[in-house]
RNA sequence: GGCUCCUUAGUUCAACGGAUAGAAUGUGAGUUUCCGGAACUCAAGAUACAGGUUCGAUUCCUGUAGGGGCUACCA
């Protein structure tokens, strides 16, 4: 058993004992003290004074006492104020470095039964990704792979919003001034080309706004009466009509924009299961409106638009399909989420969306609910907070979106020029080295992102390039990299055996930190994977580096002062290793041997 | 305007209602001919403001100031 339930249970027993009064073993506070402190946990025991109307360090005291004896793995405890503070011995804790070295499995938590999907990424297919769907991408592949540590059943999907008035746009630009180019025709990534007819949509309409504007029509005529947004409308209305040749031309671009979408995938690592498109689910959105507006839980105005009352929710009135009949981005998602209970049967379906959104989720998970759909109670809205950038808000039209592709080629030349400098890397070939410097770039870059809790909103400077110093990935790639080294010389020397067990009858100071952080892991990816926050992972991995580099930087590991104890911190710094290569990986980071 | 989220060292991030509010970066000063110096050590530096609840508040409640988001028959 995890030893602050152990706690927790057995002070509710002592308590029990010393004052005949029943306390619930969950609300008992089990905190682990600072990290210079010679004791290993500490029971907040003021809440206990009410009980015994004794002093808190009385009562402190007492419950020492009797923890002492109901627990025969303590070795010491001291009260102060209302805190016990307890530590236990060090064969206990030498004891949990034997077990853990011969365990394989250590930190995957046994099975829930429990199937999560989970929707990433979500881009629409007119532009390339930016640094926003970075930062959604690294939280949801690597929130999928915590929760497959957790014991769950993973399914990842991506869901292609590729329809609507937006494609059109890359669409209609093309078709004008597109000339038959193409991804190998101009040598360009398909999503980039294709983002770059969107954007000479909008410079095109925009000049036929300011003539109009110029002839004095307000903003908002001169956008409704510019040529090009009839010509949008139209195209829309053929692309729905099935026309062929609109058809045609929407299948050409949305194919090289899911090249090029794959392309960045490979290189950051990323895959799904399955991807939705919109085009797709659309359709079955609409069928569930119509069925619900059967059913009593919808109604119909006037001008035959339908809405569904959330008055008594506070969420007001929302639309579901327009007046015209045509569906709007709620309806999509209905669809949707119908198909995928219907693929996989989920206990639970999280969608990884940007915070920006939060009402539209509401209003889903509600939805659902008044339909009665199954799996209303297990949709989870994952809200992470917008990338910013010194200036605010990344915008299209000012320019200032920090394009994926280019800030994954950035990284990895920052890493290839820190390396150089370093000049570490003798023995490697060129593959090798472009291999490395990709792992450090991406390992600096999802490190970054997925370090700050994603509910929070985060800065991003594109001036600074990132840092490859302290609070890292490279920190942390770095620190098992000298690991891999030392236990290469060991082997190298006298064949050294992990398997053979370590004999040790007392503990440094700096080597049980060490192994209480180690200790500290299951529980890490248990509250990682219950908040959905791959930051309590990350910052727990700093720590264990941090940790282990102190440890190294005091106590000689090769040239210890005898076998057992040389052979102990061999094994202490192979399981460290070992947890940063497995809780690295699910961040979604790679870590090398040498660097 | 309505709803909602946020405000912690110069800067970027931490802290189940618990002890002296932790890191990183930047700044200054250092690291024994020692297993990898992308490391380690030391110093200075912060809870927006005013109340309240509590043995105890960065955390919970109320108000003030400042900022973000939503408030489309866009997605």
């Amino acid at each position: 058993m995890n030893i602050q339930q152990l706690l927790r249970e057995k002070t509710a027993e002592a308590i029990f004992q010393l004052y005949n009064y029943e306390v619930s073993s969950d609300k008992v506070a089990v905190n682990i003290p600072p990290n210079d402190f010679p004791y290993d946990y500490t029971i907040v025991a003021f809440p206990f004074s009410k009980i015994s109307k004794k002093s808190p360090e009385q009562t402190t005291t007492e419950l020492g006492g009797v923890l002492m004896m109901l627990i025969s793995e303590l070795e010491s405890f001291e009260a102060v104020k209302g805190f016990l503070n307890l530590r236990f011995k060090d064969q206990f804790w030498i004891q949990f470095l034997q077990e853990t070295i011969n365990n394989n499995s250590f930190g995957e938590l046994p099975p829930t039964g429990q199937k999560v999907l989970i929707e990433y990424c979500g881009p629409n297919t007119n532009k390339p990704l930016h640094l926003g769907h970075l930062r959604n991408i690294f939280i949801g592949y690597s929130i999928s792979e915590i929760l497959k540590a957790a014991g769950n059943d993973i399914i990842k999907v991506n869901i292609y919003n590729d329809r609507g008035v937006h494609i059109c746009k890359s669409m209609l630009a093309y078709q004008k001034y597109g000339d038959h180019e193409t991804p190998e025709s101009s040598g360009e990534k398909g999503d980039h080309l294709v983002g770059e007819y969107y954007v000479r949509f909008e410079q095109e309409l925009r000049a036929q706004m300011n003539n109009l504007m110029a002839d004095g029509l307000s903003e908002e005529e001169a956008r409704k009466q510019a040529p090009l947004n009839s010509e949008i409308s139209e195209m829309l209305r053929k692309w729905e009509d099935g026309e062929v040749e609109v058809r045609n031309l929407w299948q050409t671009l949305n194919q090289w924009v899911y090249q090029g979408f794959e392309a960045t995938f490979l290189k950051i690592g990323n895959d799904f299961d399955k991807a939705y498109m919109e085009s797709d689910t659309y359709l079955r959105g609409k069928s569930v409106v119509e069925d619900g507006l059967k059913r009593g839980v919808f109604f119909k105005k006037a001008d035959g638009s339908v809405w569904v009352d959330l008055e008594e929710e506070a969420l007001g009135e929302k639309l579901l399909t327009r007046a015209d009949g045509t569906s709007v981005y709620i309806t999509q998602d209905l669809g949707t989420a119908d198909m995928r209970y219907e693929d996989y049967h989920p206990d639970r379906m999280i969608y990884t969306v940007a915070n920006e959104q939060d009402y539209h989720f509401k209003v889903l998970k509600l939805v659902c609910k008044k339909l009665n759909r199954p799996y209303a109670d297990g949709i989870h809205h994952l809200s992470y907070g917008l990338v910013d950038l010194p200036s605010g808000r990344m915008k299209t039209r000012e320019g200032t979106v920090v394009d994926a592709d280019e800030l994954i080629d950035e990284m990895d030349a920052t890493a290839a020029k820190k390396t150089t400098e370093l000049g570490k890397i003798e023995n490697f070939s060129e593959q090798e080295l472009l291999q490395l410097n990709h792992t450090l770039g991406m390992g600096a870059l999802k490190f970054f992102i997925l370090k700050v809790d994603p509910k929070k909103k985060m800065l991003f400077n594109p001036e600074e390039s990132i840092d490859f110093h302290g609070f890292t990935g490279p920190f942390i790639q770095y620190t098992y990299a000298r690991i891999c080294s030392v236990l290469r010389k060991a082997a190298e020397k006298n064949g050294f055996d992990r398997k053979e067990i370590t004999k040790r009858d007392r503990l440094e100071f700096k080597e049980r930190q060490v192994l209480m952080q180690v200790y500290h892991y299951p529980s890490t990816i248990l509250e990682a994977a219950n908040k959905y926050e791959p930051s309590t992972l990350a910052n727990y991995l700093y720590q264990l580096a941090k940790d282990y580099n102190h440890f190294y930087a005091e106590l000689p590991i090769l040239n210890a002062e005898d076998e057992s104890a040389r052979n102990f911190r061999l094994d202490l710094s192979s399981v460290v290793a070992l947890i940063i290569r497995k809780g690295m990986k699910l961040l979604g980071i790679e870590v090398p041997e040498r660097m």
